[in-house]
DNA sequence: CATATATAATAAGCGTGCTTACCATTCAAG
DNA sequence: CTTGAATGGTAAGCACGCTTATTATATATG
């Protein structure tokens, strides 16, 4: 019954995503990057000029949630908006010079805590792992998927 | 190199979190509690009148974070705060009629999120899910652990 | 007893997500 | 061209986590 832990599932997704959060922000706090607005830096480092409705789809949050994101990370000094000349609607994205250079130390950062949360863990299982997540995102994006453009984070997937 | 997609695993953890939050939370949206509620009230139940600190150590949060979520639960009629009669200083936490009331069809909302969510995931690779997911909250509450109680979900479910 | 330290709870204020509601602009029909 | 729908962005206000600081009470030490 209890053997296998499933009933904590949500439990345990809930601890590890906080837990690595908490890590992860604790290392490049230095830095002055939280790991929200890491992630919608690697978006804009891949596609200098996005739009923030399409960096809404890439990150799957609101695109309100992007506004606030954007306006804290342009007070911080790591991304700029651009008036796109064709559709005055749209606020391009550019990084700084300061997102580029940081950009290679928080990647590393990032493996960094990657590793430290896998301490122990086989290559197999670590496979297993991701393959597993990768079922569930998809298990639980059908319906209002379509959106979902995939991470590409190299992965010829 | 990419091929394992452990360099994805911050962003998989995050999405998947999310999305199981979301999806409990629109099934569970007719009786009114959120998943932090729901967290919260597990573990009330259980231990009724347990403390606020002793709470805050069970769910690995902060002190004041017990402190606002016991405030909305109590405005939603979900918990009861009592004063404990030897120590003026705390608060005992009680479940109210309508959350005992709530309680299984809660927990059984949970269980067929968490089916959804492993829908075609094999019984074995279940198994190493929860083992791996428990490694990694071990291997980032080195250091700060000792409060660690274990989630005993015993789920009779 | 008196004072210092520790503990339980809360207050203030921030980050990140959300829903709902609202402009500004673009595009599609008529 | 004009109207109406769709799209891009933002504002207001909420939930839930945090850090830092404050208040009330308990406990340990002189």
């Amino acid at each position: 019954m209890v053997s296998d832990g499933i009933d904590r599932l949500g439990f345990l997704i809930h601890d590890v995503q906080r837990l690595m959060r908490k890590r992860f922000e604790a290392r490049a706090s230095g830095l002055g990057l939280s790991s929200a607005q890491w992630r919608l830096l690697v978006r804009v480092a891949k596609e200098a000029g996005v739009a923030q409705a399409r960096l809404a789809e890439l990150l799957e949050i609101e695109p309100i949630s992007v506004s606030r994101l954007v306006d804290r990370m342009e007070e911080g000094g790591w991304i700029e908006r651009r008036q796109d000349a064709t559709d005055r609607r749209v606020r391009m994205i550019f990084p700084t010079e300061k997102a580029n250079a940081a950009y290679a130390d928080v990647k590393s950062l990032a493996g960094e805590v990657y590793e430290e949360s896998l301490t122990g863990v086989s290559a197999e299982d670590r496979r297993i792992l991701i393959r597993v997540l990768d079922t569930i995102v998809q298990n639980l994006t059908d319906g209002e998927a379509s959106s979902l453009e995939k991470n590409t984070e190299g992965a010829a997937a």
